[in-house]
DNA sequence: ATATAATATGCAGCATACTGCATATATATT
DNA sequence: AATATATATGCAGTATGCTGCATATTATAT
């Protein structure tokens, strides 16, 4: 085995071992969603929430894609799936928070319920 | 999804996020290996190696079996197996370092070849 | 019992990542 | 153009893990 071939996937490693990063995975992997989805879910400040976008975006685990004045990011890498199934187990349904702002998440929050 | 399911995961990927436990544990994935072989494995100073192995051990990735006065690490989780061929791909062959002591390294490094 | 080999543990300095805040950019609306 | 909304970036203090060394433990041999 070559010698240089552990550093990325410690580096890999070391972006999946975080608490806020693995819950917006783990949101990801159910359906791409835009910024403001994921700082309702984590309850966190939008600077927080984007800093570890960036994070994610630029080891290449994720993508983003504009629309609007929203950006959605979605999973990128087939191999974060399959380690994200393994050690989470089947991805579930998504989640929505009461103040969620996104338009995917208005029709539940505006009436008492959407499905 | 719980709350809490997120922490001993990302704890798991810190444990992984390191060059050096990742040798290890892609040199345990073909067979047991005790710590005199590790040590060979990675040029490292013995005291580290065995600190590493702490690590690994504390978190339930790998088990240790006394024989003698050798001490062999296995692994102990079959997840760990699943996320290191993912990442790593088909585990190869045992390393030979020239310079390991162990018993089982001590047939090629005294005469020319074992197999 | 003493010496030696194999392994484990404790500690301290250093490097690096995490967190929170202030601020910058970009897009839509009026 | 001005304002509001959505998102991104830079920076500093703090916490945490990494690394190396000294030393302790355990087992074998003489």
């Amino acid at each position: 085995m070559k010698e240089g071939a552990y550093r990325p996937v410690a580096r890999l490693f070391q972006i999946l071992s975080h608490l806020e990063r693995l819950r917006v995975l783990d949101e990801l992997r159910r359906d791409e969603a835009c910024v403001c989805h994921l700082q309702a879910v984590l309850g966190r400040p939008q600077a927080y929430v984007s800093q570890q976008l960036r994070v994610l975006r630029e080891a290449g685990v994720v993508v983003d894609r504009k629309e609007g004045q929203l950006v959605y990011y979605r999973l990128n890498d087939p191999q974060i799936t399959q380690l994200l199934e393994i050690v989470l187990g089947p991805a579930g349904e998504r989640t929505h928070p009461p103040d969620c702002p996104c338009p995917r998440c208005a029709c539940c929050n505006s009436e008492a319920s959407c499905e």
